[in-house]
DNA sequence: ATCATATTGTTCCATTTTTCACAATAACAA
DNA sequence: TTGTTATTGTGAAAAATGGAACAATATGAT
């Protein structure tokens, strides 16, 4: 079984660089095109292939179109995602209104917040108080949810969405939280990618 | 030389860590401690430290302020660093109002866009035209900026401020950018931190 | 039909990263 | 003072990751 964590990330690059190949009139592509595109090298690519059981052609490289039909299908693109946002801030809000998602096949459903004055029921994607996220989960059948609330409310934030059914969170919240059992939680941490985005830059400053 | 990002990264996590610890009266602090609240080993802690010369004391642990000291000083935060935000769409401005990085000695001093109707000079974080970035990196000397425009402006834009200093650079746009000789670039694809996401749920399912 | 060539798939090797294990030793107790 | 204990610091082992190399082979050329 995978579990590492890099070898998806790829997949998901792969992925977006055949989608660009495909536009520009391609049908097959080479393990070495494709390292070129993601910036990786050529045995990598045809390895993360492998392990997914993905072939191509001796001489022929890869069929673009159903090299995608694969990634897809692991990556867990052949159905419409529906995701919902906790915590209508700054964050959670840029994050509903943002369209990047939808050519991703995934769709923002639904916000929830506590603060009454956040509600909107009749907005694109509807701002509901956090009262009803367990009906709505449940009866909506969500699993991923992006969870974008002050530090403190997080970890109760949590619990209750994963009590409800959720099963992954991209937690945006900079500290680490317990994930429920059964549950799987990802930080981005923009914080911490900025110190990291820091540190290398001195340190490229110094010995240079 | 350490080229280790989730080494960096970890030690961000050590130091917020024990920002917390502090906050609860904590003077000292094991490395089982740690490891316990940012979720790894105690010999990872203790090594991480060994990489870089700190020490503690046999049997006492390690002195949380000088800890701290030792690692603001690594993570170079013993200087407010000023960050710019280029791309005043949904993401930019969520940033340029997110009250987070304060905390972090992390100020957003400005955001550019190309926009005329998201110019605003006297905005908290002013937003200005991105034809001033480049005078403004300058007299400012500004060596981060998070990039938060659209996929088809990017490259352009990361070419722009690299040219006129810019060392550093948080990308959110969802493709891969060439970063121009001697700069580095970071990204945060929030779609891909998704998509991966939703491929652990669903192995997560199926071997359940 | 045969040969040359290009490209895959996989094995093996190198490197990086993490974990284990334990000697060294500071603090404390008797 | 001596002994016991807790904890560090690090060297060695193990695991994970990535890359190079090459045999296998399909394709196309002659």
């Amino acid at each position: 079984m995978i579990t590492n964590k890099n070898c998806i990330i790829r997949l998901s690059r792969y992925k977006n660089a055949l989608y660009r190949l495909q536009a520009l009139g391609f049908v097959k592509v080479f393990s070495d095109n494709l390292a070129d595109s993601v910036g990786g090298t050529a045995s990598q690519v045809r390895k993360d292939f492998s392990i997914f059981g993905i072939s191509g052609n001796k001489k022929g490289g890869y069929q673009i179109d159903s090299l995608l039909e694969k990634l897809n299908s692991i990556l867990g693109k052949d159905q419409l995602q529906k995701v919902l946002v906790v915590g209508a801030g700054h964050i959670g809000s840029a994050l509903m209104r943002y369209r990047g998602f939808e050519k991703e096949g995934i769709k923002i459903v639904a916000g929830f917040d506590i603060d009454p004055a956040k509600i909107n029921r009749s907005n694109p994607v509807p701002i509901l108080p956090l009262d009803e996220a367990k009906a709505f989960i449940k009866s909506n059948q969500i699993r991923i949810a992006i969870l974008a609330v002050p530090d403190i409310a997080a970890q109760s934030a949590l619990d209750l969405i994963c009590a409800a059914g959720i099963k992954g969170v991209l937690n945006f919240a900079p500290l680490r939280l317990k994930a429920p059992d059964g549950s799987i939680v990802n930080n981005v941490n923009l914080e911490i990618e900025l110190e990291n985005l820091i540190y290398f830059v001195n340190v490229a400053e110094k010995t240079k």
